[in-house]
DNA sequence: GATAAAATCACCCGTTCGGGTGACGCGCAA
DNA sequence: TTGCGCGTCACCCGAACGGGTGATTTTATC
């Protein structure tokens, strides 16, 4: 933060110099700019920052913690959510069975290497079927992949 | 940090050059003065927020809401279940809120470069957090990263 | 004020990813 | 029979990622 108000600083500094240079040459000899704009400048800075301030400043992450109320009745609640693959939009997409099992693999974690090693197949493969993959789901990277297959319903 | 100097080069640039034209101008039109003080209004203020919003960046209030869990409220999981972070688990890993924020970032599919212009910091730095949090979950990608936190219900 | 924890940034180096391209075989339908 | 979709594989290259190390600064705490 030192650095950020140092090379505030000085550029403050340099734009000062820069201005008087620049009022010579062009022998408005006002002063009354030069300390006008100054003034607008340094008013205008403390307004951007108090706004800024406020509006970040009201930013709450709200955690709910559970607390067990009865030991005896928290029993492991099984979710069983049944999870329902959008086989729709996976037509809509284009994405082929083969492809479909890279993304799972992919968002299990594991590496296209370790994806290659367990589906019988070349790392050179996966990472084409993979390419295919984020061509279909517009992503760039694997984690944007997971992120849209999981947002179309593709993977729980 | 270069880049952060670089933009501050080129902003530096463009204001001396903003502020030669208005000048010229206030040798012609003479109701400058007033167009002088409001692009440097402008000009600062747009950059007093910025420096606001870099101040503030990890100004995060956490509230911990203490709330009862009860079972039989819990099973019947109806529709839109507000995720509930387990912020216990959190603890237990000892997660930095620094470090979360980079796991959701990560979570949402994003670069290290990405997540590194959207909380202001370096890549390095992002970078680093991610090393520890990798560690902390005792993942190798942050594909199993993400999957991981997942599954401790750090994440949706 | 000392101390510890957290956050920030930098550099090097090796690995992994991803884009682009080209190619081959197989099965299926026109 | 030919075209097409699918799956397979290879190579190159640049970008992104991750490990490791070291350092400084900020923040919290006593």
């Amino acid at each position: 933060m030192k650095k950020t108000v140092i090379v505030y600083g000085i550029l403050g500094g340099v734009l000062i110099a820069v201005l008087k240079i620049v009022e010579y040459r062009f022998l408005v000899l006002q002063h009354s700019l030069e300390i006008y704009g100054g003034i607008v400048a340094l008013l205008f800075s403390a307004l951007g920052i108090w706004l800024g301030l406020k509006l970040t400043r009201t930013r709450e992450t709200v955690i709910v913690r559970e607390v067990p109320v009865d030991v005896e009745v928290l029993v492991p609640v099984p979710v069983a959510v049944p999870f329902a693959r959008n086989q729709t939009r996976l037509e809509q997409l284009g994405i082929t069975p083969r492809e479909f099992g890279i993304l799972e693999a992919m968002a299990a974690g594991f590496s296209n290497r370790e994806i290659a090693e367990r589906l019988f197949v070349s790392e050179n493969t996966v990472k084409t079927h993979a390419a295919r993959l984020f061509d279909k789901l517009s992503a760039k990277r694997r984690t944007q992949a997971v992120q849209r297959a999981k947002e179309a319903g593709l993977i729980p």
